[in-house]
DNA sequence: TGAATAGTGCTTTTT
DNA sequence: GCACTATTCA
């Protein structure tokens, strides 16, 4: 069989080339970072349409997020043209969200099924936790949400859940013997709201396969091929639906690498490395080990820190590029010294490479961590983007019109009628409203039901507003009877007051979520205006609203430096990268030092960050951080003296003072604290910060200059004393007097 | 019922 | 520091 007239396969390597060739039977292909792994996965899938003439209906591959899968996508109809659009390509949560709503009927689900993400699952939650009148210090919904979503996981029913004694002794010890009882509402209530949550959508997928042994067929018949990218992230439930789907013919390939395991947090299991080694003892083992990104100075740093981990496969990661900068160390004294150092480190690597922004990215462990290093960027004009935080259709006012759409659509919604049933408000308040559940419960009816009939069932006054209610969303689903999904959606806007009242809102966060109501709209529209859609109605636009993430529509190709959690940059490369607030208890995060397997999955997760580096890597860390609103002294990462030294050039130039004392801060605090009490007798208001107020740089602070202080006012600078994080100004403020303030951490605008 | 205020807890990471 | 909650007052 000769394979040389592929072009695609000339640049293998041979390990590359094992991969794409060995199409048959269970495969698991272990890839370093850089490895050109996702090279292998499209590679292979060309080649089972090219040369065995797979139809691409009968390819599924399954990836984590919606960018891996877009991106296989576009690389696959490069190599073959369109017909890649007909391979089941996506992630694990939409391939089985699409599943499940043609099959629905068979869980007890309608195909209209709402799905609902995470601040839907937990706020059903908290209402739970109410009606139940548990204590909330011990019942938290967070707590509550993670259990029940481990469970899930684990394709562990609320039966089985309350029939195992080692839960029951767990939930006991915790002080939370009611978890079982909570889990069972919750799924209950899930059911007749015709919800499923993120981990439903595995879970009754399980489920529908393992009841339903026809519907398994069909899907079996239909998959010849099943591949699976990141599979150390598989969690068990995942792992079992691919097993179930390729147990016929077996043409399973799972692509992954052990130390790039960082989602043990949400269920994945790297244990699903070694099942897949039991379940299929004849599996082909190809290991992809060169690195084709890094110098070998960011390869070595890697290794270096990885060896330290005990659980990890055998892996010999190597490169042949050349051995490139040593990795750079920038300490300094706070968070916001580090953005100023890492800022003008940037601005002096473009010089002097001549690179762009988009060559950089900054990676931090917490989202919280990327408002100081954004400052600092600004100052200096450079231009960035944050990437998460809060996502386009987490914000509230997108989820306010979503919760609309929800409940026209679905009328068993109860997380979108209790978000909207008093929004905008309209003299619904929290007593009818739990009245009107208790009554469909007592009456075992619909909730939709009850709201329609509220005139003969309660007669009294806050009836007349369910009415006008009830009319309002009887209109809306008659438009979206009758109209296209963008003006219905327009419609529903406008008339339930949602946008009128962010139009009143002239502050300029009103604006902007005015402005992302009409952006939502706009995407509707897109989704009404696409060609190749058969289905246009809003429904079909809501179904996987919950699955959509914000990288999705953020494709502008604008030069910035990006800035992104690490969890966020896996998958990603940057030829410049800064790897920053490399600190004890922050990374590693405390949460994460009482075990040895949470550390080693902190320590992944460093390797992933370093391994996002093409030519310079620089680490940084402060020695004082606010944390929790209050300045902390920070000792540096274990991490890194974990990288082997020989790689590491700690720059002079960046040493500063050493940490800000917490007693003299406390002193500062007490100080400010005293003189604000001095005078009880007359007590002046508070400063009103101007609209536009910012702290402004104050390093060239100096006598005689104007300020403005967000608590006392107006005042003219005395003088300054002192340097460094020490240095403080005396101010004489027009309303509060004379003050010493230090600068390190009083806000001041210069005027 | 709603708005304003005081108090609390908290930050891991995401489909 | 912030966001969310409970409490208070109109």
């Amino acid at each position: 069989m000769s394979t040389g007239e592929y072009f695609y396969l000339k640049d293998l390597n041979p390990s590359q080339h094992e991969g794409v060739i060995n199409v048959k039977g269970p495969t698991m292909i272990i890839a370093g970072a850089g490895s050109g792994k996702t090279r292998v996965l499209t590679t292979r899938i060309a080649y089972l349409m090219d040369h065995y003439n797979v139809d691409p209906f009968n390819i599924l591959s399954l990836t984590f997020t919606n960018k891996a899968s877009k991106e296989m996508r576009n690389r696959i109809e490069k190599l073959i043209g369109p017909e890649a659009r007909n391979i089941w390509m996506g992630t694990f949560h939409a391939v089985f969200a699409r599943i499940l709503r043609t099959e629905a009927r068979h869980i007890g689900y309608t195909n209209n099924f709402t799905i609902y993400d995470t601040e839907d699952s937990k706020s059903l939650i908290k209402n739970i936790l109410k009606s139940l009148n548990l204590d909330d210090k011990l019942y938290k919904a967070n707590v509550v949400y993670n259990r029940i979503s481990n469970a899930k996981n684990r394709l562990i029913s609320w039966k089985e859940y309350n029939e195992n004694p080692i839960y029951k002794a767990d939930d006991e010890i915790n002080g939370r013997p009611e978890m079982g009882r909570i889990y069972q509402i919750y799924t209950l209530r899930c059911l007749k709201a015709d919800a499923m949550d993120f981990d439903d959508l595995l879970f009754k997928t399980n489920v529908l396969f393992q009841e339903h042994l026809d519907v398994l067929n069909k899907y079996q018949q239909r998959f010849h091929y099943v591949m699976i990218d990141e599979f150390q992230d598989t969690n068990i439930s995942q792992y079992m639906i691919a097993k179930k789907l390729g147990a016929v013919r077996q043409n399973i390939c799972v692509v992954g690498d052990d130390a790039q395991s960082i989602y043990a947090f949400r269920g994945a299991d790297i244990q699903n490395i070694l099942n897949f080694e039991r379940d299929y003892p004849d599996l082909q083992l190809i290991k992809l080990e060169q690195n084709y990104r890094s110098t070998k100075n960011i390869v070595q740093a890697a290794n270096s820190l990885i060896d330290k981990n005990t659980a990890q496969l055998k892996k010999d990661v190597w490169t042949k590029n050349e051995s490139g900068e040593l990795i750079e160390i920038i300490k300094s004294a706070s968070d916001n010294e580090e953005g100023k150092l890492v800022a003008s480190s940037i601005f002096e690597t473009k010089m002097k490479n001549q690179a762009y922004n988009a060559d950089f990215a900054i990676l931090y462990r917490t989202n919280s961590q990327s408002r100081a290093i954004e400052e600092a960027l600004r100052r200096m004009n450079i231009k960035y983007r944050v990437i998460g935080g809060l996502s386009f259709y987490q914000r509230r006012e997108i989820k306010d019109l979503v919760a609309y759409i929800r409940f026209v659509v679905n009328s068993n919604d109860e997380t979108a009628l209790r978000r909207i049933i008093n929004l905008p408000k309209r003299g619904i308040g929290p007593t009818t409203v739990e009245k009107l559940f208790l009554t469909a419960e007592e009456q075992g009816a619909d909730i939709w039901d009850i709201l329609r009939h509220a005139q003969e069932l309660f007669g009294g006054r806050s009836t007349k507003q369910i009415e006008t209610f009830v009319d309002l969303i009887k209109n809306f689903k008659n438009t979206v009877k009758n109209k296209d999904g963008y003006e219905a959606a327009s419609m529903i806007a406008k008339n339930s007051g949602l946008l009128k009242e962010l139009y009143d809102d002239k502050t300029v966060e009103g604006l902007s979520r005015f402005e992302n109501v009409q952006e939502l709209l706009n995407a509707i529209k897109e989704f009404v205006d696409d060609q190749e859609r058969e289905d246009k109605s809003l429904a079909s636009f809501l179904q996987d609203v919950a699955l959509l993430t914000d990288e999705d529509r953020n494709n502008n190709n604008e030069d910035t430096v990006t800035l992104m959690t690490i969890h966020m940059a896996k998958g990603l490369e940057f030829p410049y990268v800064y790897v920053v607030g490399l600190e004890e208890e922050l990374f590693p995060s405390q949460m994460m030092l009482g075990s040895r397997a949470d550390l080693e999955e902190e320590r992944r997760l460093f390797y992933v960050a370093i391994t996002r580096a093409e030519k310079k890597l620089h680490f940084s860390y402060a020695l004082n951080r606010y944390r929790f609103g209050r300045l902390k002294n920070c000792e540096p990462s274990r991490f890194l003296q974990e990288v082997d030294s020989n790689l590491i050039h700690v720059n002079r130039k960046f040493l500063s003072e050493s940490p800000i004392p917490n007693s003299n801060l406390q002193y500062a605090r007490n100080f400010i604290k005293q003189n604000l009490d001095k005078a009880p007798g007359k007590k002046i208001p508070d400063h009103k910060p101007s609209g536009d107020f910012k702290p402004s740089d104050v390093s060239d602070l100096s006598g005689g200059m104007k300020v403005e202080h967000p608590k006392f006012g107006f005042g003219k600078v005395i003088n300054v004393e002192n340097n460094g994080t020490s240095k403080k100004a005396n101010i004489d403020f027009d309303l509060h007097g004379q003050k010493t303030l230090l600068l390190s951490f009083a806000k001041l605008r210069i005027i």
